[in-house]
DNA sequence: CAAGTTTTGACAACCATTTTCGTTTTCGCC
DNA sequence: GGCGAAAACGAAAATGGTTGTCAAAACTTG
């Protein structure tokens, strides 16, 4: 792992919630780093690509990513406010798609879950 | 709803999957319209907008769009080949994701689920 | 230190989507 | 049927996140 992926994997790791390239991008260069936007899309593709984090989509289609505690397969609360986000772990659902998929005759069968709402702190204010 | 509407409704009531916006175009060129790109996007946003279609992102981030049959509350299970989609409800899942959210505090919660699976036709392929 | 390899980053290219804006169509009303 | 306002249309340009290009910089090895 070269210092820049370092660096980024860094960064992401220092927030809680999910974070944009551009976003990565401005806390890094805010920090004083001469990284290029180009090498932080590079880190974060790498870093995708070897599990090290996880992606996903916003409404908007923007990639935002998350440095994750465990490896494992698992889904996220995510504040839509200050998009802090939570690591949950559902056996419920996992069962539930794999009985779903098999009802319909499909085969090798993932699913996508992520779960949305307004953190308490958030609530507050 | 005007004339283009119910064409870009229609078009997308044809197909059995998702469907992109650069598809639909495609569909209703090649069938003799001369409807513009810019009126299938503004159709597309109104229909979904009035809950008429669904709207999801792809892994590419590209906005692909369905014609349901229930106006309720739902997901898919979408065939990774051909993106045939079936639509399958959840009080499961509903459930689950509720009692996530209470339990961290958070308020609002809503959810997005989509599975993801090869179809029993595209299987023996 | 030199030659070769990898990484980097400024800039251009891409591509889905949105905006702009002048033109056309639709609709209510006479 | 004809008129004028308002809505819908569509071609072309603008936007914005993301990826490709390529020469310069940094690191490796002998």
């Amino acid at each position: 792992m070269s210092t820049r992926r370092e660096a980024v994997h860094r960064a992401l790791t220092a927030s809680s919630g999910f974070r944009s390239a551009q976003d990565l991008y401005a806390d890094l260069r805010a920090d004083g780093s001469k990284i290029g936007l180009t090498t932080v899309y590079r880190a974060l593709q790498a870093l995708s690509d070897s599990g090290d984090v996880d992606v996903l989509r916003t409404d908007e289609g923007e990639a935002v990513y998350r440095a994750c505690d465990t490896e494992n397969h698992h889904h996220h609360l995510v504040c839509r406010v200050c998009s802090t986000a939570v690591e949950i772990e559902g056996p419920t659902v996992e069962r539930w798609t794999a009985e779903i998929g098999a009802q319909h005759g499909f085969t090798g069968v993932t699913h996508t879950v992520e779960v949305f709402g307004t953190c308490a702190e958030c609530s507050k204010a």
